[in-house]
DNA sequence: TATCTGTCGATACACCGTATCAGGCTGGAC
DNA sequence: GTCCAGCCTGATACGGTGTATCGACAGATA
């Protein structure tokens, strides 16, 4: 498991200053670029100029590794504003923002227990700014945003994803799915899925995502006495 | 040659037919047993009786083999009831039942497109249960308890690990992070998430899980037309 | 200078997803 | 009955992965 605290830095005669940050950093513009797929201990070595098994000085594991990246980019996941409704929103609006800057936070968020400093600063900062509304509401308010954050992003990456591919592919990708989508819908086994299609509301990412917010935030107003 | 002799029983070793249903059957029982990391390619054929290669006869890739298996999954996933509210708490519900048969499924879910037969089935189920409320509304609601679900589902079996990890290697566990958290407190940085751990309500994982999602329901009831 | 000691990273291992292709088997043509 | 074409199969191989091991080397000590 993973210790969140930095080791001794190795006092070395520094040719280059290797360290936990500069690994992390390295790991994170690699995802940035090529996904989370080419994050490969390797590579962030190579990167680094470095020999695969020198970050072992520092990590004890890959998902350290993937753990230290999620805590990074919380460091900028702030909320702000006042009144525990706009904090609440500017803490969706922050980690969405994160996840538009890192699409491979998509991949981890959620995914693992995250207790390193940043997100502990996120937390505290949001409880800090909620107080004045009594802890029987604020916890389970608090998880419920965040577990709607969780999921909005990930749809929404993954909606992303998928037409990034079919933009830069879009004849082969409408050769492999418009034909079985077509099959499929020809059956007539999803009528409304079918109408929905044609004539249903086509939202964009933005309006979706702020609509489900607002649903729940809504929801949560409904608790919170006043 | 002793030609009275009966010749091989036909019916010895006769393997059921290979297919791509028992090959993403295969896959389904490992990752429940060994977790989704024990899901190669290799060992779903080593399970099968039958070389890695033969797979690709059925599956295009490892993702796709990932693909069905959430879609197999989703044939139990049935909204249940009547009227807009149940019929989303009853998704959210058999989502989360899901998710607790299937562990793995917390670390695909939201991950992918999902474009499989029975995916779609669950959409056209709940949309088709949910007539009566205009589309407008209907649209962000289930993309939002969708959302939502994915979610909460992901940090309960996130939770349900550590757990389960920390149960069986509580010492080891306590070691590294007791330690560490009790430091990290006492730096006084964290004072709102120190008097939470302290005097903050401990809901359990069922009471999250629906406190959260009645406040989402609560805030769609409000957009809902009557 | 000679010895000890601890760190570093080259090498190695087991495993992964999957491309390739030789070989065997099957079905059909004569 | 014989032969051949073609397909299917799975052994082999390739380039990657995370990480354990341990020899070599550097710095400290005597």
């Amino acid at each position: 498991m993973l210790v969140w605290e930095r080791p001794e830095p190795p006092d070395r005669p520094v040719p280059a200053p290797l360290s936990r940050d500069r690994i992390v950093r390295a790991a994170i513009e690699l995802a940035d670029v090529d996904g989370l797929d080419a994050v490969s201990l390797r590579k962030v070595a190579a990167a680094l100029d470095v020999g695969p098994m020198r970050l072992y000085g520092y990590i004890a594991t890959k998902e350290d590794l993937l753990d230290l990246m999620v805590d990074a980019v919380h460091a900028e996941i702030r909320p702000t504003g006042a009144g525990w409704r706009e904090v609440l929103r500017s803490l969706a609006e922050a980690t969405r923002q994160a996840a538009h800057q890192h699409e491979w936070l998509a991949d981890l968020i959620g995914g693992r227990p995250q207790l390193g400093p940043n997100t502990l600063a996120t937390s505290e900062a949001v409880l800090a700014a909620m107080d004045g509304v009594d802890l029987a509401t604020v916890v389970p308010a608090v998880a419920a945003v965040n577990a709607y954050v969780v999921g909005a992003v990930r749809r929404e990456i993954t909606e992303r994803r998928a037409e990034r591919a079919s933009g830069m592919d879009k004849e082969q990708w409408q050769a492999t799915f418009g034909p079985y989508l077509r099959r499929t819908f020809a059956t007539g086994r999803f009528p409304a899925l079918s109408t929905l299609v044609h004539d249903g509301p086509h939202l964009d990412a933005d309006q979706t995502f702020h609509a489900g917010l607002d649903f729940l935030l809504d929801g949560i107003a409904a608790h919170v006495p006043r």
